[in-house]
DNA sequence: CATAAATATATGCTTGAACATATATATGTT
DNA sequence: AACATATATATGTTCAAGCATATATTTATG
């Protein structure tokens, strides 16, 4: 993997794409619509903002019937998934980067969860 | 200290200052004029990004005679000054970071370095 | 000693480019 | 058709670059 550092604070940069990546870091894999729901913001600009982070090699993508779920790219260099570690170290617990889990829990009828145990 | 990661990701996200940042990440403490002559760029425009860096709390700068010097400022909450530690590690042998510290090294008339045994 | 020159650093101001946003619409899946 | 996601276009904002210039400190000179 090839990645350099000024590539990553530059998407780090924005507040849409970091609390996307924290979202993503946290719980491993998410769709467009639980990262819609969770950030609270419109799908088009969650859409370009993923596809910016795919570009650069930082998430990968994977459709799952109509869903397209996001991950962080594995081979990230050590470097940089450390970056990403010690960002969500020090923000899960302030906001908006709290009440963005909170929100993700608290969604109805996410797919591939079940609803009921 | 109070500084947030998007904050702090911005600051991060542009070469002169990410140069700037690793200088002072490996060196301790640096002037400016040091500054000017290991990146190769004109001195307005070094003084105003140690502005920036200043002014968002990253770095605390202190007179000493004619020459301002910088340096990161060491209450930067754990995480952060994690985050600055792997970045160099994953850079100090990248180009242009690499090139900085030699351009550095080889500066003839450092202030406050003694020019001969 | 007063003043001027030289060195080091900071800051207005303007221009231009990069980039985020919003709306509408297109593509793909069930 | 309904749902999920992507993209095109237009618009507005942020921000870096460059130049000129201002301030501060030290050194040189009459």
């Amino acid at each position: 993997m090839n990645i350099n550092a000024e590539t990553l604070f530059r998407m780090l940069a924005d507040s849409t794409r970091l609390r996307t990546l924290m979202l993503l870091q946290a719980h491993g894999e998410l769709c467009v619509c639980e990262l819609t729901h969770a950030l609270d913001l419109s799908q088009p600009k969650i859409s370009r903002h993923l596809a910016h982070l795919r570009e650069s090699a930082l998430l990968l993508a994977q459709r799952n019937g109509q869903w397209m779920y996001y991950r962080i790219n594995p081979e990230l260099p050590d470097w940089a998934q450390a970056i990403l570690q010690h960002t969500l170290a020090g923000s899960s617990g302030v906001q908006p980067y709290h009440r963005d889990q909170q929100t993700l829990k608290a969604m109805p009828n996410r797919p591939g969860i079940a609803c009921c145990a």
